[in-house]
DNA sequence: CTCGATGCAAAGTGTTTGCAGTACG
DNA sequence: CGTACTGCAAACACTTTGCATCGAG
């Protein structure tokens, strides 16, 4: 699942990227979490390995990477967006509370060719599911 | 379906609010249309019937009437939030194109109780689903 | 009258960009 | 070596906020 360096660098070559020592280490510390941090969380990630990495650099290269397929962005209703490298198929589960996201991988099977809408010409290509709710965290405090 | 000046006053009046000339017309204005607009477009809307309101003042009340659960926001993907005063359970179609966005009354019946989350305690409240893909004026356009 | 709401402008927040120097391929 | 990328800081777009004043109830 994991392309190596290599692969990775090709794929980037291709498009007449380069596979910078920042970029690199961007994708590798979003891989590691599952947590879809936000920018400014990432930049602290990075900042451990590069201590003056500049935030200009970090969004240019989650844009970048975005381009190349190689991460995705969430925008839940929220100021910040926010990041995922988890590139397959799949949901968002996030809790009302503490605004906590968790992957779904559940397939929904979902018929997204609405009648309506088809008639008129419109035509749907993906879809985006939000499941909204608690986390079990914050679920607890909520019944005291 | 729409309430009354009466009624509406009464609501706001409940929470400890007021319904103020600015208030209520930038409620009215929203609902006039089904175009979703973003902030800086109410904004215009409204200037039209009171010139000299002031931005903050839109800010202010597109948020207390969304407390009051007379309009919601929606925020998809994109740097501005648009607003929508169809408080009625619906989906949203959106044009990767022009941005536009088409309410979506279909129910899709879907069933968000995942086995897995639930297992885990997490509680689905309630989903949100985007479609996103070509308008009918985009798609003519693309296949040239 | 009282206190919530307004207009104005200034301050925030998150993100983007211009530029001169750097380093990938 | 050429050109994409970096660090830095300034610029941006959108939204929020402090304050004196206004006006709904």
């Amino acid at each position: 699942m994991k392309p190596t360096v290599e692969t990775l660098a090709r794929r980037i070559r291709e498009k007449g990227y380069r596979l910078t020592r920042q970029r690199q280490i961007v994708l590798e510390e979003l891989a590691k979490v599952d947590s879809h941090p936000r920018a400014d969380q990432i930049y602290q990630m990075v900042r451990r390995r590069i201590p003056n990495i500049s935030f200009g650099t970090i969004y240019r290269n989650l844009k970048t990477l975005q381009e190349l397929g190689l991460l995705s962005e969430l925008q839940y209703g929220h100021k910040s967006a926010r990041f995922d490298a988890n590139i397959g198929a799949h949901q968002h589960f996030m809790c009302r509370v503490c605004d906590k996201v968790v992957d779904v991988d559940e397939d929904f099977g979902l018929d997204v060719n609405v009648p309506g809408l088809k008639r008129l010409g419109y035509e749907v290509e993906e879809y985006r599911l939000q499941l909204l709710g608690l986390c079990p965290t914050c679920k607890k405090k909520e019944s005291t």
